[in-house]
DNA sequence: CGAGAATTCTACAACGATGCAAACCAGTCC
DNA sequence: GGACTGGTTTGCATCGTTGTAGAATTCTCG
């Protein structure tokens, strides 16, 4: 059996709440007695009990981070960038996985586990507006991602739109006119789908590019998967087409292969820039253009902007929503001129 | 504030116990009771605090995984999987990432962190055998992966050896003879590196090929850039080469880039295989021929030996000792014949 | 109808920690 | 020397739940 506060008390000789002051740092504690009880802590190699500090603490200095999963490598990086933000705050991260399904989102939202953490860090992919009612829980929430919500809540997020648009415009001003889209997804209503779909529009209307539905490709998930799937599809509906934006690196890279298995020479025939910078990104053949929407920065904004929420007293501050800044990595699958 | 177990009993007008048993499903509460707390329970909407549960009770219906770092696909993938899983029996994972780092490792295991935690499964990279008597940890512990040590714990892992020797002899019977190798590390003593080298020379030597060590490169951390940097380093010592093996995918993708920038032909001059079956590995060009570990396996099995672990009671079985099945999946970068 | 046996419900004591407030102990001051 | 001061230590209640044991109620049946 593990040791107590008075199983330390004891050795010591010490009431265990000497032992509790010394362990809190309390700074009424003579330093013979000081030193007294850590010999005993270091003797019994105590640990405390986490889950009792939490009980009487009402702190758990736990939190939970939901994304749709790991096995998107962008959702993966993102999350070890928030367990490590997080382990260096002192914090221990639950994963949880929901498929980007909106039932399993609205079930983590009520889910009784939650009341082991201090509060949850949500990248929603399901949820529509009309759940944004869920979104009015008792601990603090976060979204982080792409998709916000008419909801007063926090928000750490990208600039989807402006970052579609400088995609679109950046593949426009290196002379390509025929730019395919692969990841539309009429199913979304606020997300990054439809987001990047209407910076997309804007860079073609900016620049008198008429919009081709036929050169959109629709993909639920973003899996590679998927972007090769959207890629056959293109390539069988016959459209002449002279670039590839992907919605994501992950489809991006599934694309690419597609289109280079089909003969297509990148970027020499087709210019594919994706959306991302995971770091495969710089290792494909060839290394994938892309646009780096600030995950480093989200992640440490999303833990940060959480964390703000847990320690505040008082009134409720108003939501905050922060959006990341992005910049276009040039690489070779996409030239710059 | 939340509703607790009094709040519920009061409205539903019964002792705070029966609400508790209710809960629990103890088999003797009226029907008529139990509706009359349902009824409580969905009106206030009551959750139990899961704190005050596992404190009384001492299951915290938690587990802990430990790996490297998400930023490495593998593991991501695994995470992915174990998490799935330990949903699936209603468990919730904290997620703690050690870097790889040897006092990282020894300082988790030391954790009160893991006090909320019913047990742990760690995938020990920096550890070595002289650490071996931190495995003494007085909670259930699993060891997955590739490295096992000399300690009566329970592993679970993979046929290093034996997978090493049959990727080198895929390569051998595809008519290579000199085969570089890629993820060597010598710091490391009962790791995977060690034991993907071992099974790496044993083919070479039933098959009467010479080893040349010009022909290992070292790469400490496994990501991308180590294995580019590796097949950098190959190139400049001017030895030739019809084969590369690199002991994880993500090095072996980071090498192949290099290959094929440096004007060799994959599979055509240099035929390239990996290990891990990551689902980037299908999408390269070319795709990656790679060593299946069994991951799926891997992860699902992990988390049945710590739950059956925890679920013990009396005397401690032996340590268990699990290897999954691993098989060569064959795509460009090497095929069969 | 009443004893005995189930069944159903409740009271109380934990689990291991923290917060509060009171008790204790030196010194210091008048 | 006693009151006062401030630092140091302690006792007790408490967080929200479950386990145990026994009380209250209902049921069964001679």
């Amino acid at each position: 059996m593990a040791a107590t506060l008075r199983d330390v008390a004891k050795l010591a000789g010490v009431s265990f709440k000497t032992v509790s002051n010394v362990i809190n740092d309390y700074p009424h504690v003579r330093p013979a007695t000081r030193e007294k009880v850590e010999r005993a802590i270091a003797e019994l190699g105590y640990k405390p009990n986490l889950n009792a500090r939490s009980l009487r603490s009402g702190r758990t200095d736990t939190v939970a981070l939901a994304v749709p999963e790991l096995n998107l490598s962008y959702f993966a990086e993102l999350a070890g960038m928030v367990i490590a933000a997080a382990e260096e705050n002192g914090l221990t991260v639950v994963v949880e996985q929901t498929g980007g399904d909106r039932d399993r989102e609205l079930a983590l939202l009520r889910s009784p586990r939650l009341s082991m953490t201090d509060g949850l860090i949500l990248s929603p992919l399901g949820m529509g507006q009309e759940d944004a009612d869920a979104l009015d829980v008792p601990f603090p929430l976060v979204l982080l991602g792409e998709r916000t919500f008419d909801w007063p809540c926090d928000h750490v997020t990208m600039r989807n739109v402006e970052a579609a648009r400088a995609a679109t415009e950046y593949l426009l001003a290196s002379g390509r006119r025929r730019i395919a889209v692969i990841g539309e997804y009429e199913g979304e209503v606020m997300g990054s789908a439809r987001l990047r779909l209407r910076g997309y529009r804007e860079a073609l209307a900016a620049h008198g590019v008429p919009y081709d539905a036929s050169l959109v490709v629709r993909a639920t998930l973003w899996h590679r998967a998927d972007g090769a799937r959207a890629m056959h599809e293109l390539l069988e509906r016959d459209v002449p087409f002279d670039a590839v934006f992907g919605f994501n690196d992950t489809m991006a890279l599934g694309a690419m292969r597609v289109l280079q298995e089909a003969g297509r020479r990148v970027p020499e025939d087709v210019a594919v820039i994706g959306f991302d910078d995971l770091d495969e990104a710089a290792y494909s053949i060839p290394s994938l253009t892309t646009v780096d929407p600030g995950r480093e920065w989200l992640a440490r904004t999303a833990l940060g902007t959480l964390l703000a929420r847990i320690a505040e007293v008082g009134p409720k501050q108003p939501p905050r929503t922060e959006l990341a800044d992005f910049t276009i990595v040039e690489r070779e699958s996409a030239p710059r001129a």
